[in-house]
DNA sequence: TTATATCTGTAGCGACCGATACAGAGTCAA
DNA sequence: TTGACTCTGTATCGGTCGCTACAGATATAA
């Protein structure tokens, strides 16, 4: 956020980078994931990244483009072939299935600290950093707005009734998945996420 | 948390306090519920409730304390009611439908900034504040209880078939309703979330 | 009246926050 | 070899955090 949209320099003169920045950044990752976005402080990001505060910030900018890169690397490594899977599987019960199975793994994988870092990184943020959780929000409304597409085309292939209201159905599996987060963050256990993901079929109303 | 457990001296002997104590908690309750517990700042505290920091002090303890206060007042306030109808109404579906029903408006009440203060205040928390949210889990732990309690009821009544997993459907329902939380925070209508409310009759097994 | 106790406002404590000034070190082009 | 350039570590910036020392004000109890 603020000053300066333009995300890496490192021009070709000059003294070489001495540290891995895709490393780094994936450190980083791994503190905000837990911490979330406020509570991550500049000194534990540096401990964990193995680099000194200047370093820092001229390989990111400043504290919130390197939370922002790091959400984009979590979202495309952790969610998006998920997300993808859900697209192409043919049978919307089947898509869905298959997405809130993955999602429950996702939620409670090894390398994660649990929960989803979109949905709970910042959730309480002071008023200065009301910026990130709104570039977050717009990830939020995504996620909604992939599952509403994918009702809407359940409905129109006569997998799912006729009369269902795609946004609606859509909001309330999202609800559903973003409470997962909570869940997992609150100590539930894979088995248990897999009991909530396989509630999701019984939200659909199959066609009569 | 930390040193002292006691919460209220003022004897009779001293200066007397020239401050409405509950009026200032509840302008507390305020800033937490809008701002989260950790971006809630002393200064910003003290503001809202139009005294000074040794008053506050002197009156609540520190700010874990005043926190915790404040969401006892919280939950008293806007749901102790709502929880006691759902165990009362005979009909677990209709203690279930009227309960999400009721969440929906307080998730959305005029005075609240939208969302759960036991939910959300405190999801992302440095370390030195785990404490706060470990007494805010055993909040969110006796919802889950009392929904697994309910759910329990309704199948030894014959109300909801015999084979389901009481633990299992009241983890479900809890989730939905934290996610309710989250959606209300993201700035979800009354409207929408009466439409994730009315799911839940979808998420009970009737019994054949 | 005096002693004791508690509240009030001012003013500021040490600790930490995100972010940087600076000088030295390393690599490039000329 | 020189100069331009960028990274590195040290040391620190101004600002805010939760919290409190202090002195003055106001009450009760003796």
């Amino acid at each position: 956020m603020t000053d300066t949209p333009i995300i890496p320099p490192h021009k070709s003169k000059g003294r070489p980078r001495t540290f891995d920045r895709d490393a780094a950044l994936i450190s980083a990752l791994g503190v905000f994931w837990r911490r979330g976005y406020e509570p991550a402080s500049i000194s534990e990001l540096c401990a964990a990244m193995e680099i000194n505060p200047p370093s820092l910030y001229a390989a990111f900018g400043n504290k919130a483009q390197l939370f922002m890169e790091a959400v984009n690397h979590y979202e495309t490594t952790y969610w998006d072939a998920t997300w993808e899977r859900m697209a192409e599987v043919p049978d919307v019960h089947e898509a869905l299935r298959g997405f809130f199975h993955e999602a429950a793994q996702i939620l409670t994988s090894q390398d994660a600290p649990c929960g989803c870092l979109v949905i709970l990184a910042a959730t309480n943020v002071s008023a200065e950093a009301e910026e990130v959780n709104a570039s977050l929000k717009a990830f939020r409304d995504e996620g909604r707005e992939w599952l509403t597409r994918r009702v809407r085309r359940g409905i129109s292939e006569g997998q799912i009734a006729g009369d269902t209201d795609p946004a609606g159905l859509g909001l309330t599996l999202n609800t559903l998945l973003e409470g997962m987060s909570l869940a997992a963050r609150d100590g539930a256990t894979r088995e248990e996420l897999e009991t909530i993901a396989a509630s999701v079929q019984r939200l659909l109303p199959a066609n009569a």
